[in-house]
DNA sequence: GGTCGGCTTGCAATCGATTACACCTGCTCC
DNA sequence: GGAGCAGGTGTAATCGATTGCAAGCCGACC
């Protein structure tokens, strides 16, 4: 008997129509029944329902979201995906943002091409209902060229300086003097620092906060103990090796992110210098490794997953909202960051 | 004189209906100039050519796919996107799918309730013209349940033991297998194995290439010599507590992943114990850090970057030719592991 | 009894593209 | 000179939902 499962088999989704034929009422009917079920009779809402159920149909999300111009997903603009700094944040993000209904589509901005097609493909399109930026180094005016009108965009974690756009950011100032602080109390008086790439936001924010808590603390900022780099592992090594040459060395390295410090001490390591002995080391952003690194390191620590999910929600309030959209100052938040001490760091002798 | 400028100001922006009638023709020369210039005249073209720019108009997608029953987007189920070993192949997903048009949806299969609702709405809603699945711990079944069509589906990486569906692999025994030679080369005779959460299959085929290659090389296979995991450091420091209780203890450890193997060096470490004079340690992956880490981590290295872009080529030319959809076997690509012997293993003494 | 208002429901337009089909023009070939 | 064909274009249906408007029904109120 052939026909008994026939119902389903492989025919094309049931759409609407299917379930108004099924329920003996108009699509209209069936729209509202799912979408505004106060609007229809309680015994209407029954039928379709249990015809919804008959038939396994479900909303052609394309033709819904052409019908309400909108697009149902919001993008994240993430320079290299690959970095798993931006990996948690991201799942922030999408726990934020599927809670929300909301799908969420990546794009690399370190992707050949990815200036011209792809992104304006989002802001003009429809592809996206609003756009999350992680990337500080795509300029804020690049949103707003062509004065036309966009969805709503906001920055997170890093942000484009002298930007008019909501940004949620951590306090990285704050975090780098945190760190100073540390290295004071313990009797540090020469002080270094490993730069991140010099382009960008949190770069120069961290070394900001590094420069002023030196000045408070009257510690004195040598040229030759600012090192260049880039965020990376190897180029935490690299300054391992300018550290090694210094004819004065200091007796303490703060670095604008782990991976350098933990390139850093890998290096020391391989040179017979050993941390926290011979010289004490603070990295920032407390990634995974960091608590079991040898030694483990002393961080500024950053509630990653909840800037994604603050940032999220921003964004979704404000495409929820398009009404009040004051791209003011004042429209930042600012998390705090923690300084988590570990065995990287101990007193001068 | 406000009007010099008024020509695209903040408007909605503009359809296929303006341009057609800026130059001069209709939607559906405008449409097959878009599509297929070849249809049309080459004077005309150059008009809606320039049309297009004059006014800056730019296809609506939601349109454009609800008339062409597809959705321009692929969707990546990843378990926990926090986990930077998956962002590595995010990236090669993300860079192959957007050369070839398509958007990237990423969706947390670990989520709350992400296995009923959104799961299924991406494989029946036409959300998705294809599926990427990196968690082998979502059934084979889940996807054909109700017997209904869905879009291609490809594993990547991890896959559903006794799945019908293609997938792409990497020789995880072979690289368990590369593991245990290499250390037996040193000299090893006793060596233990820290294992993944045991439903996942990379930790059961790691397990089983270490095995064999131990069975091969007629040494010991001793259950005391096995130690719990799940991946994570933790679990691997975890196993070195286990290790320093043994009454007798192997002279070398594989563990399924590199961050278990420096969870585990990290643990010795903190006991006075030296990596690789005390004991030789081998990881699985090749993640970042293993080549910093103190020592350097010996290690199997896969491709991850690589697979992501086999693994997104090959659901895209599913997606692109329908017909031939072998759902047999032998649509398993297999890529190769390789050892990379850093400071972390060394010969017997 | 008639009017008004609230609650339900259906009709049909609409979102913005794609594309099957028909039509027109001009040329070739017999 | 007419049939046939190719190339180029337009008309209008279509994808699958949402929603403004109108209409029907029913009870309440004067």
């Amino acid at each position: 008997m052939p026909g008994r499962r026939g119902g389903i088999v492989n025919k094309a989704s049931p759409t609407i129509q299917d379930v108004a034929r099924m329920a003996n009422v108009s699509t209209a009917t069936v729209s509202r029944a799912l979408s505004a079920p106060a609007s229809v009779a309680e015994e209407t809402r029954r039928l379709v329902i249990e015809a919804v159920e008959r038939s396994g149909y479900r909303v052609n999300q394309t033709a819904r979201n052409l019908r309400r111009k909108q697009a149902g997903a919001i993008v994240v603009l993430v320079p290299n995906i690959g970095n798993p700094f931006f990996s948690r944040i991201l799942a922030g993000i999408e726990a934020t943002a599927s809670k929300a209904g909301l799908n969420v589509l990546i794009a690399d901005t370190r992707q050949p091409r990815a200036h011209e097609g792809p992104l304006s493909e989002y802001l003009h399109n429809n592809r996206a209902d609003g756009i999350l930026v992680l990337d500080g180094s795509l300029p804020d005016r690049f949103f707003s060229a062509g004065n036309r009108s966009h969805p709503p965009i906001v920055y997170a974690c890093e942000w484009s300086e002298g930007t008019r756009l909501p940004s949620i950011r951590f306090d990285n100032a704050g975090g780098a003097a945190l760190a100073v602080e540390h290295l004071a109390d313990l009797g540090h008086k020469s002080i270094g620092h490993i730069l991140g790439p010099l382009d960008n936001v949190l770069t120069r924010e961290r070394r900001r906060g590094f420069d002023n808590a030196l000045k408070a603390r009257g510690l004195p900022m040598r040229p030759d103990w600012y090192f260049d780099g880039d965020f990376t592992l190897a180029t935490g090594a690299n300054a391992a090796l300018r550290w090694l040459e210094l004819p004065e060395r200091p007796t303490a390295v703060t670095a604008s992110s782990d991976e350098m410090a933990c390139g850093f001490m890998s290096e020391l390591y391989r040179n017979g210098v050993k941390v926290p002995e011979d010289v004490s080391v603070v990295g920032f952003d407390d990634i995974d490794i960091a608590e079991r690194f040898i030694p483990a390191l002393t961080t500024i620590s950053q509630p990653r997953m909840e800037i994604g999910e603050t940032a999220a929600n921003a964004l979704i309030d404000l495409i929820r909202n398009p009404d009040r959209k004051p791209t003011g100052t004042g429209f930042t938040r600012l998390l705090d960051a923690r300084l988590v001490v570990r065995s990287s760091t101990r007193a001068v002798a």
